[in-house]
DNA sequence: TTCACTGCGGCCACTTTCTGACCGCAATGA
DNA sequence: TCATTGCGGTCAGAAAGTGGCCGCAGTGAA
């Protein structure tokens, strides 16, 4: 029956990268008759592929979207793009999204032959550094080890270097990786404390899974966001920047995408707000933009985009 | 066999998504004895997956890593989070992976069931806007629809805006998509002009494939990227940025990521060159780095830093 | 060390499915 | 009109999948 499903999978696998087949085609390839590639058209229609048939002289299969994801046929090259494309997503680049990115990378790097890992590998880092400097370096080697641990229920130790104090060895029930505020902190149930923390992931270094499945315990409040938000109230550290700027709402909003919220003024021009670890982002913009501008808050950021102004006309001379 | 076919991409499925399955939960879920769960794994492992398993008191099967990518099995999310990342991987957010993420997308988008497809059509536009201001706007559905004919071999018509003259429908039998200098084009053979041509996406609209297949001809030179290159050389529209800049090489190597190269040199600070099609997102750079620079080319670029920081200095008094 | 647990794989008998060959039918487009 | 191509029924022989049984072999806790 290796051959069945095997075959099952191939002819899957073609369907996929070629738009249409001609029936003798498939066939061929696969090396049975022409009714047994009808036969196994028909089971994967049985199975919920869709695969549509053309009669006549240019006649042919093929595959249509259906109402569930078929499985991904992937060969190298897209297998290295989507990981690739992972990857930065869960670094950030698309807003909202870098949990779930995060999870299927895992997937994928667990799937991934070595041989494809080692080039992926060399474009290192998740945090997509250039975008701009905010957020920590961290491993993808490290996310996904978690990534897969959370999902896998297994039990895990690691470095790791709070704040202040010493860095020692815990041994953790995972239970979530979380994105907030462009760092990445790790819920679990500290087993020698025998209560919950977060980790933050950038300070935590050479994890390991110890093969020890658990059955996962519930979460006060069920939502790790929730949870984790309410925790760190008591340390925020970010800027709540806002700006009024002399300009188009439209083009401020197609430069700062979905780092800011841009809102229209009546009298003109428009209000710029943003989130951020690091004030050298919204310089940037001001910079760019080319508009007169008023900082409203915070103070920080009037001197900032002074001394970086003074910086570029003493220099560009 | 639908039965045995299915079963084992359930199991593959499930081995997929927890990392370790206790046998008996397996053989539990699929309805089937242990003795054919065990079958059913060496089935897997006859087909190249390298499924291991544990013995003794907590054993269990799990998934390793091997030699080819085993068939993905997504669920909805996963889908969306790989759509989305490869979406931004082709909008250019991860530089040289911007042509296998639209042939992976592509693959992708055509097989997702159209409940999926609408929330990333809510995503929109392939470029990423905010990044910096560059790229025209495309439509993601576009561009997947242009490498879906590539891919299929399957002849296209759509409308042409030239640069100068009157837009036209064209009928061309589509090679490939070359994404060169933050813009797509389509190297397509042109039917009506019996030529290569080279399209540019931005200037494209309502693709349709007509259904009708076509052998691919040979393109002179056979490397379209190189091909298009050459013919490009006549319109240059892109600037050579070089600036040495007074600053470690590991930091700005760390700003720019891969929108530039860095160059350490010997009587310190380095070497930053970028090719970009606009000048803000250099002057970016320079603006929020804060560190003495010397701008050696191009012109404009002394010119635009000077003006972005008066502007910024009148402002941010 | 012992012992319970779990995976391994041979064997058997029975059942189910798969396969290729043949057929006539239906849709398509030249 | 006609060649082409997909559709699906039927048949008989071949191939496979299945569950139940067995003893064996690692593993880790008591």
């Amino acid at each position: 029956m290796a051959n069945t499903s095997a075959r099952m999978l191939r002819l899957l696998s073609l369907l996929q990268t070629h738009r249409y087949w001609p029936g003798s085609e498939l066939a061929d390839r696969l090396e049975v008759s022409a009714r047994t590639l009808r036969r196994d058209v028909d089971r994967l229609r049985e199975l919920g592929y869709p695969v549509d048939a053309a009669r006549g002289v240019a006649g042919g299969y093929q595959l249509q979207a259906g109402a569930a994801m078929p499985p991904l046929l992937l060969d190298d090259e897209e297998a290295v793009a989507i990981a690739v494309g992972l990857h930065s997503a869960a670094a950030g680049a698309v807003a909202g999204f870098e949990e779930t990115s995060v999870r299927a990378l895992a997937k994928v790097i667990q799937l991934l032959p070595p041989r494809l890992r080692r080039r992926i590998d060399a474009l290192q880092a998740v945090t997509t550094p250039g975008v701009f400097g905010g957020g920590p370096v961290l491993d993808a080697l490290t996310l996904t080890t978690l990534a897969m641990a959370c999902r896998g229920e297994e039990r895990l130790r690691f470095d790791y270097a709070p704040r202040e104090g010493e860095a020692a060895r815990r041994h953790v029930e995972p239970h979530r990786l979380v994105s907030l505020g462009r760092r990445w902190y790790l819920v679990a149930w500290d087993l020698e404390r025998g209560d919950w923390r977060s980790f933050r992931v950038d300070r935590l270094s050479a994890p390991q899974p110890t093969g020890a499945r658990f059955r996962p315990r519930e979460l006060p409040g069920g939502d790790p966001v929730e949870w984790l938000r309410s925790r760190m109230r008591t340390i925020p550290n970010r800027y709540e920047v806002s700006v009024v700027i002399q300009a188009d709402g439209a083009t401020v909003r197609g430069f700062v995408g979905n780092w800011g919220w841009v809102e229209d003024l009546p009298e003109g021009g428009c209000r710029l707000r943003m989130n951020v670890d690091d004030l050298g982002w919204p310089v940037m913009v001001l910079g760019v933009l080319a508009a007169p501008f008023t900082v409203e808050s915070p103070g920080e950021l009037r001197d900032l985009a002074r001394r970086a102004g003074e910086n570029l006309v003493r220099h560009a001379a």
